[in-house]
DNA sequence: ACCTGAACACCGTTCAAGT
DNA sequence: ACCTGAACACCGTTCAAGT
């Protein structure tokens, strides 16, 4: 048995699951990927340039499914730029153990240069100069991945032992092993974000 | 020549070599890592419990430096997280590539506790409620953690072809290159972040 | 064009043997 | 207690051979 009449892979059918994987475990190789296809190890090299080129693939698959909000009705720039910062961790937040897989080389792909093009129309609306509306990118940016890593953190993660004070146990005790925890401190970080940006805007240049 | 009257090798001096591989290359494997500090690879498993290990002493190293700021001094809670938050990132941002290997399994030592107490003591002189506390933390810690995954991306990943419109065009001219580019966006996105939380705090509970 | 099996270099870890 | 060398299971990738 070679080659099949209808080709049994795809980069698709292989981002897809891989991503099951690295959602259940965390990680992947490249032999359990295979064998969870049904496949050869190497029949993988058919379809794909390697192991860090599987990752590129997952990462499309994540970040595929950003719609866009529609900034050409004429809407105010905050309410977009918030829009686009809830997908875009949000669709990373579906599959918070790719994301360190991620880091390991940020490449930018097309969703997201197309994200970064919205973003940067909109600053220039609010009023801000060139080298701010980078600087305003860069913050969500930064804010969004950072978040997006806190849904994978373990709730272990945050056991202080004994040496938290009573300050940070209260904290603690107060928001630890509920459900959506992470969604709210991003939430709550980017009215602070988005509001400091609406008052930056309204301060002019 | 088997076991020296001096010991070859210490849990930091396999750190500090590791670190500086990582620095080097972005990675670092076990044999390189015993090659670099002239020993076979098996000696290291009589200092060090693997190459997990390896990476969280390599956080401790980075992280150790960390003075925090002495917040009984009856200051301003405001400038002490402020400081906390500039000296956590600028801790990391000094070894940027390490930061993908910490991602993968975020434990928390001993370093970052101390600075989660201290946060926490602060934001209840702020007047923050627990919950709120925690949240609060959480979004420095985000934006932090992805501030310095900023810091290890390279330039190019910026460069995004034909697919830019005009005002990105632009913002990626006003700020790309530059040697301060990363720090100036933290520092604006830190700026936001705690001129927020003031405000928060000042609306009241 | 697409799948397979054999092969290769390399990795992380263990362990008996040495002092 | 600490270092070594041999050994093991496993990984990512290549490539000739098959259809």
């Amino acid at each position: 048995m070679a080659r099949p009449l209808t080709p049994k892979l795809s980069p698709a059918r292989i981002a897809k699951a891989a991503l099951e994987l690295v959602d259940a475990h965390g990680e992947f190789t490249v032999p359990d990927l295979a064998k969870r296809l049904k496949v050869s190890p190497s029949s993988l090299y058919n379809h794909v340039d390697g192991k860090a080129d599987i990752i590129e693939l997952m990462r499309g698959q994540a970040v595929g499914a950003i719609a866009l909000p529609d900034h050409s009705a004429g809407l105010d720039w905050a309410p977009v730029i918030r829009e686009i910062a809830v997908q875009y961790r949000n669709s990373y937040a579906r599959h918070p153990r790719l994301i360190p897989l991620l880091t390991a080389y940020s490449v930018r792909d097309e969703t997201t240069i197309r994200m970064y093009n919205v973003l940067a129309d909109q600053f220039v609306a609010a009023g801000f100069g060139p080298a701010r509306v980078l600087e305003a990118i860069t913050v969500l940016d930064n804010f969004v991945l950072g978040s997006a890593l806190d849904v994978a953190a373990p709730e272990e993660v945050w056991e202080p032992g004994e040496a938290a004070t009573d300050s940070l146990r209260a904290a603690l005790a107060a928001g630890l092993g509920r459900e959506r925890r992470a969604d709210e401190a991003f939430e709550f970080g980017l009215d602070l974000i988005v509001a400091g940006l609406e008052r930056a805007a309204a301060a002019g240049p």
